[in-house]
DNA sequence: CCTTGACACGGAGGGACCCTCCGCTACGCT
DNA sequence: AGCGTAGCGGAGGGTCCCTCCGTGTCAAGG
């Protein structure tokens, strides 16, 4: 884990492979051809977002995905809806891997989760900038799935507290933050990345004098 | 802008106030009429990086400074070069700070050093982008800057970890990083950003078992 | 003071994107 | 098979990027 990934699909959270799950919450059965262009869109987003990054011209994902401009619109209003909608599946996955560390011992537990979240992150610096942040618009369309990694890590970091691994007024918005922080770093090294982050995770175990 | 500090000029390092001892270490004495614009693009573009961050557009800070966009061009021939000639001042003095401060013990040096580094970096996302990044095109026209900021840094680095208050693996460059990552996160309160990076530069002290 | 070469100016213009709007298409229900 | 409407696609207006080149301005020598 120490070495951030490849460049494709893969990454941290086995991603499901298909994008067929998605809809989901929504009340409105999509018709046929929604639905159809939809996935292509998603698909295309996908590879695209990997390929060069969030930035990628929407234009080109809907050419990508041989719709029209407005029909990418309409499914997806903003970029970050398209982010969203993209990556959920994956960081539901990454949520749920809380779950199964709890078997370790706390900090080890936590570390590994965080590292795990790191790794992540720094194959998606897309991601990483829209899901963790607070300020602007309005409506943070990420807010459910940031909630959602919140209430998966928090039980992690009480653990670690409650074993006295982990200094007490470590908040778990002020961890996930600094790990999204340090996995958006630019650097051509993924190593210089793992170091870093081991530094700084190091100082959630750091007791006064 | 959403950040720490106040919105207008005054940041960290005392800002040298005035942007005439630009130019420097060119050979070419600029013709009167391009001095003068020169300034004036200087001018507006610290107000509107300041304003809008480093993403404003060109065309918008030519604008405001009343010059065509030929000449911004001309002068400051990518974005990167006119970031770089507005904050060259302000690192240089981040960089003299390091020498006063050694002064102080250890690692209460390297610590404030850094805060006020981190600090820095905060009103300036935009700076902070570009300044610490490795990868990206063949010349890094921040090197020089980033260089400067290194070797200012270098001696307290290795002072603390000669005083033992530093962990000896503890490499300036990742130190830095890790300072430019955790500035750069965007978040509404400017305190949760300082208990962020406190929290992590306690992991440069911590020390295994 | 005037000439004149070179330096510098400004903005038009082509390309890329963003996003909206609306006439047309084709689903799917009856 | 007919029809109401969800959904499609792309033209179009706006912004920005960056280049190119005709015109304006400086300053050194006559």
């Amino acid at each position: 884990m120490n070495s951030p990934m490849s460049a494709t699909e893969s990454s941290a959270p086995s991603a499901p492979t298909e994008t067929l799950n998605t809809e989901e919450r929504a009340g409105k059965p999509l018709r046929a051809d929604a639905k159809r262009n939809r996935d292509k869109v998603l698909a295309a987003a996908r590879e695209a977002f990997t390929e060069n990054g969030a930035s990628t011209s929407l234009e080109a994902i809907a050419r990508r995905a041989g719709v029209g401009i407005g029909t990418l619109y309409r499914h997806f209003p903003t970029r970050q809806a398209l982010l969203e909608a993209v990556y959920v599946d994956e960081v539901e996955q990454l949520a749920r891997d809380a779950g199964e560390l709890s078997a370790m011992e706390p900090w080890p537990a936590l570390e590994a989760w965080l590292v795990r979240l790191g790794a992540y992150l720094v194959t998606k610096h897309a991601l990483a900038g829209e899901l963790l942040n607070y300020v602007d618009t309005n409506a943070n369309v990420f807010a459910a799935c940031r909630d959602l990694l919140y209430a998966a890590g928090e039980p992690l970091l009480e653990r670690a507290k409650a074993a006295g691994e982990v200094r007490p007024d470590a908040e778990l918005q002020d961890v996930v933050q600094m790990v999204g922080g340090i996995a958006k770093i630019q650097n051509s090294d993924p190593d210089a990345i793992a170091r870093i982050l081991a530094m700084a995770l190091d100082g959630l175990r750091y007791k006064k004098a």
